[in-house]
DNA sequence: AACTATTTATAAGA
DNA sequence: TTCTTATAAATAGTT
């Protein structure tokens, strides 16, 4: 329908290509949109150009989802099921994964073993005391650093007890020197941990 | 196009309507192969009569799934992802689940047990003290089944030698007795264990 | 389902 | 791209 017929087939001219693609896209969708109107019918309809850019037209009484949904079920063909089954099996898989962890984990806690014979009891039993070495191997250390935080907070204390008595004999001996004048150096000394914060470290570990 | 120019409004007559749909329908699907043909483009049409007949084109050169997926790319709307998105977030859930099983079970394996505080480490230290003790007591049970079952064999073994020296004692007076008649009643007698099959169940246990 | 008068779409040209 | 226009194609109403 044009100044000549055309055969149907494509189009080797690019830019005629590009021009007709565009003009007959339009009027696809105008016509979609037509019967949509007319016949109160439900239409999806998807264009990619050969360039990559889409035109998409759906109905507006149903969404392009619901469209599908009823594709697949008068058509019988799967167009997600596919995809949703590899989940679907994927789920299966975790769960599976999931269910032997719990068991082994019940088995660790002496639960559920009536099941097991003497070797896997054997095998749980070294896993279990393995396990309390380690544990209590652990629990050591962390009593070992709190007696170390613990001495060195001691000896911080002492040496601040001895930096405190010395200020204080700086300052005894500061007024009794001046009386009278120079007042606002008498507080010029401050008193500076060794450590800053390690107080709040060491506390912080023993609350934990 | 046609006898008269038609109002693009719903056509109330359901004969006209339905002869419209089919004629139009028909234009469609034809417009949308052409397309596909001298442009090169990718079409997918759907159309659903106002009865819920379907009609579908997709061209060659894709399938429906594919176009769909392009289609979802391009335009950042989710068709079936929405239906997805519950199994992925299923599998997110199943995934931590698995994840936390596999720290507690490393931890009751004494490994990780770095990052936890004291307190958590004692908790640790019991429910492993306790399944320890728990898989003690069943091995515990185990082997005293299997002492009560070998002590059972061996009072059955005693009964069944005395029912055997008992019987030879008889076969023995018989021959004496009877010397050359009745030598089919000779073995009339069977050994009949106290417990049937008892000793395969006990190898069965101690084999397990 | 055909027919056909008309409307609509569009191929080619500007 | 857009507009124009001659022509092909689609189709509304009729038979």
């Amino acid at each position: 329908m044009g100044r000549g017929k055309i055969e149907i087939k494509r189009i080797e001219n690019v830019n005629n290509r590009v021009v007709t693609f565009s003009k007959r896209r339009n009027g696809l969708v105008k016509k979609a949109k037509e019967i949509t109107v007319l016949c109160d019918a439900k239409v999806a309809l998807i264009v990619f150009a050969s360039n990559g850019k889409m035109t998409d037209y759906c109905c507006p009484s149903m969404d392009l989802g619901a469209m599908l949904d009823q594709y697949q079920k008068l058509s019988g063909k799967k167009l997600w099921d596919a995809k949703h089954e590899n989940l679907n099996n994927e789920i299966d898989m975790i769960k599976k994964e999931n269910d032997s962890l719990q068991l082994e984990l019940r088995h660790l806690k002496g639960e559920d073993i009536q099941s097991l014979n003497l070797k896997n009891l054997m095998a749980v039993e070294h896993g279990v005391e393995h396990g309390l070495d380690k544990v209590r191997d652990h629990q050591m250390e962390f009593l070992m650093t709190k007696r170390r935080n613990e001495k060195m907070m001691v000896e911080e204390n002492r040496q601040l007890s001895f930096q405190l008595q010395q200020q204080e004999m700086a300052i005894a001996s500061n007024a009794r020197g001046m009386m009278m004048k120079d007042h606002d150096a008498q507080f010029g000394y401050r008193v500076q941990p060794i450590q800053p914060n390690l107080q709040e470290k060491i506390m912080s570990l023993v609350i934990d």
